[in-house]
RNA sequence: GGGGGAGUAAUUCAGUGGUGAGAAGCCUCAGCUUAUAUCUGAGUCGUCGGGAGUUCAAUCCUCCCCUCCCCUACCA
């Protein structure tokens, strides 16, 4: 009875599910970690080891986790798990970082929403704070849904008191080494935020503007000087921003450059002569002639007058002018552009900026009356009403002669989204130059090593093009520069008082400022001898640009924390952060420290679509990682991670990730293969000495001991998607699956339990199983875990999780090199001479599996191919799984010739392989002479 | 405008100056029913972004072009 049979086979046995069921599962394996004290064991077992510093980078706790943070974290765990595993005392301490413009932007208008108007700033705060402990809980809660690991019990945020005192003291050093200073420069400014933004906080999309050419008539003296008419003689300026114009307070020429003055239908102009023909067509000019020709330089201290505005605008000199756009003849504005505002220092003009907070134009007396609180912002791309203003004037009183769409990439807020504006203010600022700062975090960065080695280039190019670093924000929700102002608005700033408050703040946190006046916040402290009485002063408004915050990580948690040290081994972050974060770290560093705060900077990519563009809401491609998540679980979005070739941009789609599910599906299945084989193996008892395994055993071995090195090396190099796609996918389908665990079915089932042979084989297997499940570890840590519990414990949850296992090494009693080379070749030969008279016999109907063949070999031993078959004669039937293989040898031959055929004798109903005949059992009828032997010796052990 | 990266099977990734460009995988067919929502075999799929050049020979080298991504910029 073929049923009955089949019971007496050796099948796999295993609770391990064959299907995951990872989003319902994988929580529990999370409650076991945290209720073993996971992380706390791994720091434990670590103590004393090398160290391994991973600086987390705080994301910024203002909504729920999309796939990005997904990426960055999921490299971090995979990174630490490893190097857990490897000994190295390595502890991770997650981040947050919360202050900042867009948790204040929702929270003010949550308030207003509310009904509430008159909210201080202390109400603001703490509704912000709210918000961001709500979703800092969320976030975290969502990470560790991922499987990462970490001290989330001891998490640094920036709005801690002590993280906050750490921020202060550090600003306190820029005060002392005399950074810090005050001044009117032209600083990004967000309309909608009514606040100054860094350079960090900019982002350029493309943006339609109205380009003007404008005439500013010449002064009659410049007119003499180049013998023009004073009726019609004028200087043409070009600009994309009209609204500037009220600003203008100069036109600047290059020196060296030829000028052309030429009569037209529209006036005699001046214009750059390399610039005629372009503005020509651009203004529709007729009838043009070319009065005279010099060089910029003949109009040094000339003048013009500005177009609407009764003031002169001097020309000047300025080497920037070029010829690629416009006329040559620069707008300049001091209080609108960086450039302007230099030109204007040198020149002695007024840093002259009429826009106030809310971008409107200020009634100072000069500018026009109907211009008067105009916005300058722009709304869904419409002009704006500053713009349109400035353009009626131009037009009626005649100086706009031409007008043109210009499609650019400007400068535009990161969170609002607006065009930012140019507008000169009283600002703070650290100086990078005075010090040699630049040039020291220039030669920082030479000691770094960059992954991808590209990335050097990029935070170079950032560190040497800033320029000082304006710092103050117009925003109520952060760290308040600790300045004070006496009644005339003089600002005072001191490092000592500073420290003095941070002292304070550590214990109260910054809501101190808010809290108390300036005599109240300065009692106790010693002022300077400068510094007018604490009761004549009040405080500051402004508070730190956040990136002082997150900046100030690596002081405020490496320096500070007992076991962590300073500088980190690593900063792992998207690439976007090399002029973010790594800058402002690298800065703080350089500056208070001397010194980069990390010695590898590794950085990937964004995540894309499937065509390569960016995920969108709108078409649904940029869902919350919680979904994710509840669609596939996390290790395979773990495992879709580590597929990844990080280093560019990472493209995902539900057929990406349902590629990738596959992948996992076949290594899950192949763990359970092991683990079923391997229900009866007690190493302790079964074990076969690694000497005596069986050839294919060693070969098994042999490609394990390839395997670890190969991802070794690869996890060493962070390299996770050459680890999975390069070794661990084929050595798992390939080498186990097709080959490996599928020549040893027949031994595993049909020999009796204790025959060597199947010893020797789950001898091999639990130290593959044992191996390959650490080397998976770190890129999916619960299955790993999972198979592990069912092999350890043979329970779901062991109390010992694979994370603790220390990393695999090579055994050099693995090693086969002349085994693992001769068995490649076999399955060489089997695949192709073999394989395709094997198929054409399937086709024909005349044989199923291939254990209903045989094959037949003719050769000479001359032939080394041959010699290598008769060396392993005896393991071809297994390693080819046929029913019998003969080897002919004809001495004289050159070529070996291969005959399959269907196989002789009968076949056996257990093992089904042929044989020449079966033997009658009592119990269970005919079978093989093997199967009853092996039934004999079963029914004796029982 | 400048700089960097990339373009190889639906897809994710390898790869090499030289006979038929690989792995996984998709799809189709077949086998097994002793990993069975698993496993095995076979076939299919790519003008290696386009064009030109160097070479006996190019997917790989050179040049030009196209597309995508990132960074950067004082277009005033």
């Amino acid at each position: 009875m073929a049923l009955n049979l089949k019971e007496t086979l050796n099948l796999p046995q295993t609770e391990f599910p064959m299907r995951g069921n990872l989003v319902q599962r994988e929580p529990q394996r999370i409650e076991h970690w945290t209720s073993l004290g996971l992380y706390e064991k791994i720091q434990a077992k670590n103590t004393g080891g090398p160290d391994f510093i991973l600086h987390d980078g705080p994301p910024f706790t203002n909504g729920d986790l999309h796939l990005g943070h997904a990426l960055n974290k999921t490299l971090k765990d995979s990174i630490l798990r490893y190097k857990w595993m490897c000994g190295y005392n390595a502890p991770y301490i997650p981040g947050w970082d919360s202050h900042g413009l867009p948790i204040e932007q929702k929270v003010s208008r949550e308030l207003q929403d509310a009904g509430r108007t008159d909210y201080t700033p202390l109400e603001v705060r703490e509704a912000c704070a709210a918000f961001a402990d709500k979703f800092r809980k969320i976030q975290s809660e969502q990470f560790q849904r991922l499987g990462i690991i970490g001290d989330w019990a001891n998490e640094y945020w920036t709005i801690h008191p002590e993280y906050e005192a750490t921020e202060l003291e550090t600003f306190a050093d820029f005060v002392e080494q005399g950074l810090v200073y005050r001044s009117k420069k032209p600083v990004y400014w967000s309309i909608p935020y009514t606040t100054a933004l860094a350079e960090a906080e900019i982002e350029y999309r493309p943006h339609k503007s109205i380009s003007i050419y404008v005439k500013l008539p010449l002064a009659g003296e410049t007119c003499q000087a180049l013998n023009l008419d004073p009726a019609d003689a004028s200087i043409l300026i070009w600009t994309t921003t009209p609204w500037t114009l009220p600003a203008n307070l100069a036109v600047a020429v290059h020196p060296k450059l030829e000028y052309s003055a030429i009569k037209t239908n529209k006036g005699t102009l001046i214009v750059a002569s390399a610039l005629v023909e372009s503005v020509a067509e651009a203004c529709e000019l007729e009838g043009l002639e070319t009065l005279l020709t010099f060089p910029g330089s003949k109009l040094e201290n000339r003048e013009a007058r500005h177009p609407f505005i009764d003031r002169p605008s001097p020309i000047l000199l300025a080497d920037y002018v070029t010829t690629e756009s416009g006329t040559g003849c620069v707008h300049t504005a001091p209080g609108h552009g960086t450039e302007d505002y230099v030109t204007g220092i040198n020149n002695g003009l007024e840093v002259y900026c009429p826009i106030d907070d809310h971008g409107c134009y200020e009634d100072d007396g000069q500018v026009p009356a109907e211009l008067v609180g105009l916005s300058v912002l722009e709304t869904e791309g419409k002009p704006s009403k500053a713009n349109l203003g400035v353009l009626k004037i131009i037009a009626e009183n005649g100086s706009l002669i031409g007008k043109k769409k210009l499609e650019h990439s400007y400068p535009h807020c990161w969170r609002s989204k607006t065009p930012v504006v140019f507008r000169a203010l009283d600002q703070w600022f650290i100086a990078l130059d005075k010090n040699g700062d630049r040039q020291r975090a220039l030669d920082a960065l030479k000691s770094v090593n960059f992954i991808p080695s590209w990335g050097e280039n990029r935070i170079r190019a950032a560190v040497e093009n800033r320029p000082d670093w304006c710092i103050s924000r117009q925003r109520t929700w952060g760290v308040p520069i600790p300045a004070f102002y006496d009644q005339e608005g003089n600002a005072y700033i001191d490092a000592g008082v500073i420290r003095a408050i941070a002292r304070k703040v550590a214990v109260s946190g910054t809501d101190l400022w808010y809290r108390q006046t300036a005599a109240e916040i300065l009692q106790g402290i010693d002022l300077p001898a400068s510094w007018p009485a604490a009761d004549q002063l009040k405080c500051g408004s402004d508070t730190l640009d956040v990136w002082i915050d997150s900046g100030t990580s690596h002081r405020a948690v490496l320096q500070k924390r007992d076991n962590l040290k300073w500088p980190a081994d690593l900063y792992l972050e998207g690439s976007d952060q090399h002029r973010g974060w790594f800058q402002s770290s690298l800065w703080t560093g350089v500056i208070a420290d001397k010194a980069a705060p990390y010695k590898n900077l590794l950085t990937h990519g964004f995540i894309v679509k499937e065509d390569g563009t960016k995920l969108a809401k709108s078409d649904g491609s940029a869902r919350p990682l919680s979904e994710w998540i509840r669609s596939y679980g996390a290790d395979v979005i773990r495992l879709w991670i580590s597929s990844q070739d990080y280093r560019g941009d990472v493209p995902v789609s539900d057929k990406i990730v349902q590629n990738v599910a596959n992948n996992y599906r076949n290594i899950r299945n192949t763990l359970r293969f092991q683990i079923g084989n391997l229900h009866d193996f007690d190493r302790n008892t079964h074990a076969v000495p690694l000497a005596e395994l069986s050839a294919i055993d060693k070969w098994a071995l042999s490609q394990l001991a390839s395997l670890v090195r190969n991802v070794t090396e690869a996890y060493d190099a962070y390299e996770f998607h050459r680890a999975f796609k390069e070794y661990i996918d084929p050595f798992c389908s390939n080498t186990l699956s097709a080959t490996y665990h599928d020549i040893l079915k027949d031994r595993l089932y049909t020999r009796s339990p204790n025959d060597p042979l199947r010893r020797s084989s789950q001898t091999a297997i639990q130290i593959i199983f044992s191996v390959f499940t650490r080397l998976i570890a770190p890129l999916l840590p619960f299955t790993a875990d999972e198979a592990w519990s069912f092999a350890a414990d043979d329970c779901d949850f062991t109390e010992t999780p694979i994370a603790l296992a220390e990393w695999p090494t090579v055994d050099a009693a693995w090693q086969h090199p002349e085994i693992a080379t001769d068995f490649s070749a076999l399955r060489n030969f089997l695949s192709e001479f073999l394989n395709d008279p094997l198929e054409t016999l399937r086709q024909q109907k005349k044989i199923g599996q291939s254990l209903d063949a045989k094959a037949v070999i003719s050769g000479s031993l001359n032939h080394p191919e041959f010699a290598r078959l008769k060396k392993y004669e005896s393991d071809l039937p297994e390693l080819f799984i046929l029913s019998k293989v003969i080897l002919n040898e004809i001495p004289e031959s050159t070529e070996i010739e291969v005959e399959v055929t269907h196989a002789d004798g009968v076949r056996c109903p257990r093992s089904w392989r042929w044989v020449p005949e079966l033997i009658e059992t009592s119990e269970w009828g005919p079978v093989s002479p093997r199967c009853a032997a092996a039934l004999e010796k079963s029914s004796q052990s029982v």
